[in-house]
Parts: C-alpha cells; sequence; structure tokens
DNA sequence: CGGTATGTTCAGTAATTAATGAACATTATG
DNA sequence: CATAATGTTCATTAATTACTGAACATACCG
C-alpha cells in the first residue's frame, strides 16, 4: 500500500473553493430534506477531479463509516451519482452524475412521487368516509374532497412537465 | 359566554373523516419540511365549515398555544389561511386558502426562493475564488462552476414556469 | 384607569432525526 | 481454508427540531 494513501491524506484538507461547493450542496439537501452527510458526500464528488472510495469521502469529510456508506446508498437510489469500477481494485469508485435532468427525475421518482401516490390512496379512502355521513353533511364537505382530488391530479401532472421544463 | 363555546367541546372530537384529511395535510407538511403542526392545523381549518379562531384549532387539535400561535403565522406567512374578521369579536378567525396556484406561489416565494438566491450568492463568492486557483486546476474547475451556474439559473426559471403549470 | 381577552415570544423540554462505530456479512486472495 | 479488504447494518449516542406553557405585550371594555 502506498504510504501517501489512507488515513495520512486527511490532514491534506480541503481547499476553501471544495469547502465552498460542498456547503452549498449542503443547503441544497436541506431544501430537499435529506441528510447533510449527502449534501457533503456529493458536493466533495461534484467537486473532485477523479472518481473516490467510500474510504476517500469517509476521510476527507472526517465522518463515520456508516454514515458514508448510508449516505453513497441514498445518492445511488436516486442516480445522484454513479459506480465507476477500477481494474484491479475491489473498492466501488463513485462519480457525481452532472445531469440535471438525470438526478431530478430520479428525486422525483423515488422520494417525491411515492408520497404523491400515498396520498391519492389516502383521498380514496375519504371518498369512502363520505359515503357514511349525513345528507347534509355531505354536499359541503364533498365539495372540499374534489378539490382534494383535483389538487391531486394536478400535482401528479406537474411533476413530470416540471421534470420537462428544467431540460435535459 | 355561551357554555357550548370554549373548552368544553374538546371532548367534541373530530370525526373519523376530518381525521384523515388531516393526516393527509400531516403528510404535504412532512415532504414540505414544514412541522407537523402546521399540517394539522390547515388540515383542520380545510375541513371546516366554518372560520375557526387560535383556541378552536388548540382545542380541536389538542396542541399548545404556542404551537398554534407560530403555526397560523407560518401559515399566514405564505398565504395558505387567510384572516376573516368577524363583527363584534375580537378574536381573529382564520379560513382555509383554496386557490393551489396561490398557495404554491406563496410557498415558493417565502420558502424557496431564499434559497435559490443565496445559492446564486454562494455561487458567485466561488468564481471568486477560482481566480486565486492554479492556470492547470482552473480549465476542469471552471467547467464545474459553469456547470452550477447552469443548474441555478435553470432552477430559477423553472420555478415560476412550475407555478404557471399546477394552473390557476 | 383596572381587569379581561387575545395573541406572541421564548427558555426549557420532549420528540425526532442523523451520526457513530463496532459487529457482522461478503468477497477476494494467497 | 485463513486472512485481509471492503462494505452494510443497527443499537446507541449526539444533534437538531418541534412543542410546551408561562411570562409578557397589546388592545379592548366597563
Amino acid at each position: 500500500m502506498n504510504i501517501m494513501n489512507g488515513e495520512f491524506l486527511a490532514s491534506t484538507g480541503l481547499s476553501e473553493l471544495d469547502r465552498e461547493v460542498i456547503e452549498l450542496f449542503i443547503r441544497m439537501a436541506d431544501v430537499l430534506n435529506l441528510p447533510r452527510s449527502v449534501g457533503e458526500i456529493y458536493g466533495l464528488l461534484f467537486i473532485a477531479s477523479d472518481p473516490l472510495c467510500l474510504d476517500d469521502c469517509r476521510i476527507r469529510l472526517k465522518i463515520s463509516k456508516g454514515s458514508t456508506s448510508q449516505g453513497l446508498k441514498i445518492l445511488r437510489s436516486f442516480g445522484a451519482i454513479r459506480t465507476v469500477y477500477m481494474a484491479g481494485d475491489r473498492k466501488d469508485y463513485y462519480l457525481a452524475e452532472t445531469s440535471l435532468r438525470k438526478i431530478a427525475s430520479g428525486f422525483t421518482n423515488e422520494q417525491i412521487r411515492p408520497h404523491v401516490d400515498s396520498g391519492k390512496e389516502r383521498i380514496e379512502r375519504i371518498r369512502e368516509l363520505l359515503d357514511e355521513q349525513d345528507d347534509d353533511a355531505r354536499a359541503t364537505l364533498e365539495e372540499k374532497i374534489d378539490l382534494l382530488e383535483n389538487w391531486q391530479k394536478r400535482a401528479s401532472k406537474t411533476l413530470p412537465l416540471m421534470l420537462k421544463l428544467i431540460g435535459g
């Protein structure tokens, strides 16, 4: 093993530019309701000039193995990073996906769509409850449920259109 | 004071339908990264047949005065609820805004746009740091920063278009 | 005015969420 | 097969976030 690899390089800190870019992705992760560490890892991979393995991330970001593994898993889950196989190396190396279209699409499909879908199911259950209501309560409630369903449909349709808008 | 108002009605629980609707908005709040109580309050106002005051919300949802006040404040901040003045009553009454367009617009302007804008500022700072780089590091880094800026601009433009899409 | 109704704020606490690190797979390799 | 390298899982701990409730502000009303 090369003495220049591994923990030794941990002290070889990130440049100010690196840190600023990572900070930017930490904020993005926050907006998207993802753990901070996910933002850190993506930011590091984004700014890195070469693919990095789990330990590279862990050491440079000074985070635990568990967080790193979990973070990479989440990023893989919606296609924000890609795995690169290096000849003669058992480790997995990762590269930041740079197509905004792909990332946005993966994110909406994996992290948003399930919520929208479960909302749809819930509205169906609510509509069943509506049938058990008194006739006088019914009319106004029905309007509200219709409105809910209308929102749900518009949200469903807007997701894919949004992805078109973001371009690719 | 009417004996039928106030705390007494706390026991007059919510119907199953009410609870399901509120649960739906709790989930939405979660997706939007808003406190659960905000979802509860909006859900209650949405399903209520009449405007409700702070105490109505507090009692029916069994949450504290502080949470209720804070929750209403947040909902007002992005126009998800409207204040209704009732003649001869000092209390403020609230009604759920039902225009998805208005709510989505208020939400993006108040809760999303500031993040996008601060991202823009950060990218500007990053670009300044780029000038301090060695010539050889510069070229590849510059590409990445260009990409970041490109994303930022597309996100900025997509926000208003999205609102158009969601319809009004 | 003084008292009351209403709403806000915020320090303290509770609940939730993320991070840690050691134990546990898994796979390659001599 | 034994060993080492790599990665995952998950119980515990740490950090964050939301909630509570009492103190405070404000405005009304007799």
